[in-house]
DNA sequence: TAATAACTACGCCTTACTGCTGATGTAGTT
DNA sequence: AACTACATCAGCAGTAAGGCGTAGTTATTA
């Protein structure tokens, strides 16, 4: 018996590239493809496939709020998330939402055709990297920065000198020195520069924040 | 004559998407496929290809430093910049490194054939979606960095001492801070970390260069 | 060949920054 | 009440950074 699958993407490149992945499959057959998660919901009342390949961003509708869908409406289809998105938050919305696995975009045509069968007949299955990602997330990631410390820092990242920094916060300069001591202690920075570039890596302050 | 390309991406998907795409055209043949900076940039040393079809970000070597290490080197290869990503660091310094094109992955088919016979023939595209972002960028636009002033750029925004810097590139700290004293003319800039910040902002480094 | 630009380097002077130590008040917690 | 974290301020010593001026060497280019 053949796998029945939808395809939701809104890249018609990555569409092609499943297309071209799956063509080789005796055992599956795309019945439908989406560019969009109205749409591909639609299909997925109509068609019913056995399982429904969702991207986690998509106009309309997201992959997530489809797998919940498809859960409270009972469909009997199974959602698969297939993205390029490895944070935490969406692995783990996802798999609460109901979705039976999580794949990278980046994996292998056999990584995908494997955790498609295994989702079919009732498995679950997780990307390896996704998994592991989780795990160094927390590790990497630095004390945390006091609010007055955040504000601090930002404006040590815009490249504000001491003295104009004390007279943005009304405080002295050597209060905004003692901040940035602290600052380098728990980013292990050794100077307003590479504080900056520790801040950026660590998610503290966002390169957008600073590009006012 | 057929144009011949080069593949480079890391996800397999992406690239099986292309093949797909481009297997229609009767006018290009790729001859390489790299799934990693470096590969991708010994392939374009020895085929030589009419155009390179880069990812921004991959192992090893992003696909601006490959744009720019192409010209640096005098190859004979167009670099058209093909990633998801259409923030205006990314499509400042992919243009500033000297590729000739920039087009997301959201783009059809026919966009993506378009845009390689443009470059193919010596002419320069943008998606139009990221038009846009250039022409805004384009007035705020700095005078060019010299490749030495780059390197202590980089440094220096690595958080690194002008003594360290020096060290590093075995010059006296003062023709570093010579070099400092030209990048902040250039950019606007006010001390090292201001020159950082405004350098990401105009594209003339990227956050993944220092995020070693 | 002449001009231009980039890279290199030095001195002097001033300001900015960082490390170290210590201290006070406030707020919240145990 | 004692403890903890945070924000604030300070002195002192040493280091780093930046402004201004000048100038020789190489490489490219007009």
């Amino acid at each position: 018996m053949s796998i029945e699958l939808i395809l939701a993407d809104d890249h018609p490149l990555t569409r092609a590239g499943l297309l071209a992945y799956l063509a080789k499959e005796q055992d599956m057959n795309v019945v439908g493809e989406y560019a969009d998660g109205e749409s591909a919901m639609a299909g997925i009342r109509e068609l019913k496939p056995h399982v429904a390949l969702l991207d986690i961003r998509m106009p309309g509708m997201d992959g997530v709020t489809i797998t919940r869908k498809i859960k409270e409406e009972g469909l009997p289809v199974t959602a698969l998330i297939l993205t390029s998105y490895d944070a935490q938050q969406y692995v783990l919305s996802s798999l609460r939402a109901g979705a039976r696995g999580y794949v990278l975009k980046s994996s292998s045509a056999d990584t995908l055709s494997r955790a498609i069968r295994i989702v079919a007949r009732g498995g679950l299955y997780l990307d390896s990297e996704v998994a592991s990602t989780v795990e160094e997330g927390e590790n990497i990631s630095p004390e945390p920065i006091s609010a007055r410390e955040r504000e601090v820092l930002l404006l040590a990242a815009k490249g504000l000198s001491g003295k104009e920094i004390a007279s943005k916060l009304f405080i002295s300069e050597r209060t905004v020195q003692t901040h940035l001591a602290s600052i380098y202690d728990k980013l292990g920075a050794r100077n307003k520069t590479e504080s900056m570039l520790l801040a950026l890596k660590f998610g503290v302050v966002m390169l957008e924040e600073l590009l006012d």
